[in-house]
DNA sequence: AATTTTGTTAACCAAATGGTTAAACCGTAC
DNA sequence: GTACGGTTTAACCATTTGGTTAACAAAATT
């Protein structure tokens, strides 16, 4: 059996697939063009992930599990609040760069079908509030910051990271930047959004 | 003529055409679609509007002039910026209740073809920073707010009230809640947005 | 009333698209 | 070397899809 060739196919279809996938979304995206960009044929799509659908489901999961780490690091971890809030912040920026579709592929696509992620909930490592919601409590009983609910204080950390890029486009066009400048905007709130934060949530 | 009948399917055609759009998309779209929902013949699409790309122009355009007024309340108002982000943030629910599908759209569209929001930029009306610039600076100058640049402010403004809403299968799936609980969230933050952005700005 | 213009439909068309198939290919084991 | 297994391809297929056409209906124009 020709095994490296084997891994290798089916890892390139996978690398192309989330390429398109990425860029064009469920609907945009062409089998052709994805095994185009993978220098193979288009029975081979087929003959190792079946169905675009399940191309694509493996794609979703396979993004989606690049994101949920970088989630779990503001949930999950020891520091303090005050501290992920730096932290996160600072490494949000370098992700992205890395991974420039990510959010809004996983945002158009969970609209487009909702239930998708109830699939994902089971799966170790989804993110949750659990332990995030305990240490806000503590912080706040502890008087360290205001009273603030977790979901909100996270949902609000979530929007002023995730939402610039999400949304280049118009913040591009009502700014009235070119592209160097708006990276430039990117890149001052790496310590800008968390001090922006930790102002609204810190007792003084 | 039965001119009643003219203008009256012109735009059933549109508003058919806005509810697929805005839920599908322009790739996930389909004209049978559009016209079973508009009670009309597929080729009338075309009498009207001559071809998709058309149609969807119309529908963006027709959507995107919803939302700027919007932001422009931000912009372009002559009330202190305190007052203006209350009354945004608290409006911007109720917008949004009307129009769900709205902030998704024109996001996913844009990212999709990002040079399109260059055809409408020259359109009057279209949001823009100048007057928010001035005033941002005036607040900072007077200390009447802590520094920040008025791009910023704008962003995080918008990501605040906007993110939750394009996000929300993400959100709710985190947060454990269901779609109860998260309309409840979503109502919370009609003030909690504010406080937390004046409290962060605030100069004490 | 006759004619022209505008609105509407059913039927049709060509291209695109996801998916299938049958044969060829090729490394390995016998 | 040849038979066997997984791998790969070219050709093909059925369906979907945006778009067109030709004929018809209803107003408007004369």
């Amino acid at each position: 059996m020709k095994k490296g060739k084997d891994e290798n196919t089916e890892e390139q279809i996978l690398e192309a697939a989330k390429n398109v996938f990425q860029t064009k979304g469920m609907d945009g995206a062409r089998m052709q063009e994805i095994a185009d960009k993978a220098g193979i044929n288009k029975a081979m799509l087929h003959y190792y992930y079946r169905s675009k659908q399940l191309l694509f489901e493996a794609v979703f999961k396979n993004v989606f599990s690049l994101l949920a780490p970088q989630l779990n690091a503001i949930l999950n971890d020891d520091s303090s609040i005050e501290e992920k809030v730096k932290n996160f912040t600072f490494n949000y920026i370098s992700f992205i760069n890395k991974h420039p579709y990510l959010p809004n592929f996983i945002i158009q696509e969970l609209n487009r079908n909702p239930e998708f992620i109830l699939q994902m909930k089971d799966s170790k490592g989804f993110p949750n509030l659990a332990k995030f919601k305990e240490q806000v409590a503590r912080e706040v009983e502890k008087g360290s910051i205001k009273p603030i609910s977790a979901e909100q204080l996270f949902i609000n950390i979530l929007a002023l990271n995730i939402f610039p890029f999400v949304a280049k486009p118009l913040i591009m066009a009502f700014s009235n930047v070119d592209s160097k400048a708006y990276n430039q905007l990117m890149e001052d709130r790496k310590t800008e959004v968390a001090d922006f934060i930790i102002n609204s949530i810190k007792n003084t």
